[in-house]
DNA sequence: GTATAAAGTTAGATTAGACTAACAATTTAA
DNA sequence: TTAAATTGTTAGTCTAATCTAACTTTATAC
């Protein structure tokens, strides 16, 4: 039975397997706060729902099955969090949550309309890619800020951890998905970034900051 | 604790309660379609969470908390068959099911944000009120059609129960809420009505319907 | 006004999803 | 290459929400 608990445990596993890393029950219980044994009890009831193959004491592996339904759920949450955003008038640091618990919505219906209102995005409002209906995503790759030059100006696409922190923090500096920035000065002694956008204000990010922020030649 | 479970068990005492008749074991379980220790075991739970006073043998009846609960519940239902119907093109018989489950969204931003994009409705696309954020129903009492009488033009506000059946014979006939309808004749033997629309097509409704069919004169 | 039917309750079992304590297998590092 | 650390598993318990079987209380009908 496809619960709305084991839908999570699919979309943890999904996710760390797009970072093309081993799945492992310690990371798992981790991401999902909960107990190792929790997590060994789970995935034997996921195998025999036939979504991923599990064998004592080796990583998890999801299989054909559960691949598609985990991007499905990704889809499901991005798109909603795309909606809230887009629609819903949500600040981008607000639709998280609220996507967590939409994403086990069952109707499809409800879901290929909010894709229809957006225009059908493969992008989310955080800049990760929305799998298609068959799960299917499209790879994007995009440059990381940090590694911008003195003089190149670019238009920022994604965010790659979009903490709550990061998310505030943009937005008290008035930088957004789409926002065009041209680097003037990169700090020698601490790397940091003077930038300027297109109002012409000028702001200083931390080397941390530029490691985080996702952003196409223009 | 406020589970997915007990809110729909608050639901449907409260909307037994609106009908103003007694709360029964028997009807709960009915309507939720479990078995009645399941009803027995969940109200001293509910009894507990304060929101409904339960004596051995008696009628269930809801607090003060309880009755503004389920108020908030029915409320982020209405409003979402209204989104759904309104904003996001889904016709009028598709809503139900998929606002069983998006009733249960915790965020009250989202639902807010709902009302604000819909205009602050107080009826839902079958007719039914919206409770306000503080669980508050506007009282409206609309007629039968069945009561009307030849030659009286009437607007269709509600539906007295909103079965799929219904909702998709007055979609074939071209009834919608708001429709414009004149009584043209009655027939005596069979008692059924013959209307006239907007759009000047005749039809002939059964009394059963016209006995659904909640209308206010124009 | 009692017998029977209906409604409600108790007791005990089950399943999903969680836990802790204890143990086993694997990996890492000296 | 073996000792320690880490990772994974087993066994047993708990709670929420469900069930069935059996029993009690209340309501209904003659």
């Amino acid at each position: 039975m496809s619960t709305q608990t084991k839908e999570n445990y699919l979309k943890a596993i999904y996710l760390i397997s797009q970072e093309n890393v081993d799945v492992s029950v310690t990371a798992l219980s981790h991401k999902m706060d909960v107990s190792k044994p929790t997590v060994n009890n789970m995935v034997k009831k996921m195998q025999e729902l036939g979504w991923l193959s599990y064998q004592k004491y080796r990583p998890l592996k999801l299989t054909v099955k559960g691949s598609r339904l985990g991007a499905l759920i990704v889809r499901k949450h991005r798109l909603t969090e795309m909606f809230l955003s887009q629609v819903m008038n949500f600040g981008w640091e607000e639709v998280h949550d609220v996507a967590e618990e939409i994403e086990h919505i069952s109707s499809d219906l409800f879901f290929d309309r909010m894709d229809e209102i957006l225009g059908f995005p493969i992008l989310d409002p955080h800049g990760s890619p929305i799998p298609d209906k068959n799960g299917k995503i499209l790879e994007v790759s995009f440059l990381r800020l940090a590694e911008s030059k003195v003089g190149q100006k670019v238009k920022l696409c994604g965010l790659e951890n979009s903490s709550k922190d990061l998310l505030l923090y943009l937005n008290k500096k008035n930088i957004q998905l789409g926002s065009v920035i041209t680097v003037i000065h990169i700090e020698k002694f601490d790397n940091s970034f003077e930038i300027s956008l297109e109002n012409n204000s000028v702001v200083v990010l931390t080397i941390e900051v530029c490691l985080s922020l996702l952003v196409e030649e223009l």
